[in-house]
DNA sequence: TTTTGTGCAAAGGCTTTGCACTTTC
DNA sequence: GAAAGTGCAAAGCCTTTGCACAAAA
């Protein structure tokens, strides 16, 4: 979030053999900065500063930037994919199944059953697409003060 | 599917509260068989005996029985959400994103990571909807074209 | 007989595609 | 200047909905 931190697209882009556009530096900062973003929201967010971009640009630049490994997504609700930069930091999802609040947890969550995964079935997970569903702290039952704001 | 063991869907239905009629009892009969399958699938399942049973019907009876808890659906892959019958049998599933292979397992393989998420995060993991996204040990130990191969 | 379910066809929403123009390298 | 990207609009899925008819209770 802190500005200066803000990384340099424009290199990100060229280093995976991508162009460097306007639309794309612009779709990447978007998706950084509203983090599980669904396309719409990662439109309207580029098109505050940039009207004339059309939704069908934002799709084909996803699409790019997906398959370059520059960004993922993920299928956090039923409907459309939400989107996230790939950092050096991997993740989890744990997605509230009542107030629809995402929070992220490192992987080491998970280290144990992808352990399992792959000693008893061979089975490689990939913990950066887990998401697990169910209910938060807050939706769970603990007394203290919902924090269960509706996502958005 | 040893035919002596096919549940009494007409049964079923109505103590669920449901109308039994032959549509729904197709298309539990569909799901049962099929597992894992999409709308479509199911579709062109039940239409192989009853070929004028149309689409949007299938939809319905798939959100009725859903409500009324008798199947369950889950987004393994992209696309459409692949449905399965609720059976005393919670379970997991684990998909390959190479050879795009559904297979299931019990969910104790979890158990530990619900423990986890409860105990550190008061997360409630719902395991009977977690799918573990990952590479099967077929396509993560051969270095054939499995893993090269779209998913189908 | 009343209530609920189904078939058909049309409408909706989200995503992809075609083509001419613009931008990057 | 060549290759790649974008805008606009149209086309394509998949899914839902309206309405008259049919089936279940």
């Amino acid at each position: 979030m802190a500005l200066e931190d803000e990384p340099d697209w424009g290199e990100r882009l060229r280093s995976a053999g991508l162009r460097s556009t306007g639309q794309r530096r612009a779709v990447l900062r978007a998706i950084d900065g509203l983090q599980h973003a669904t396309v719409d929201e990662l439109a309207a967010e580029v098109q505050r500063t940039m009207p004339e971009v059309s939704l069908s640009t934002v799709y084909r630049i996803l699409e790019t930037l997906d398959s370059a490994g520059l960004v993922t997504h993920a299928h956090l609700h039923h409907g459309s994919p939400t989107w996230h930069v790939v950092d050096g930091d991997p993740h989890l999802h744990l997605v509230c199944a009542s107030c629809g609040r995402v929070e992220q947890q490192p992987i080491d969550l998970a280290l144990g059953l992808a352990g399992s995964a792959r000693a008893e079935l061979g089975f490689e997970v990939d913990l950066a697409h887990l998401v697990l569903h169910g209910r938060c702290a807050a939706c769970a039952g603990s007394p203290g003060p919902a924090t269960a704001l509706p996502q958005v």
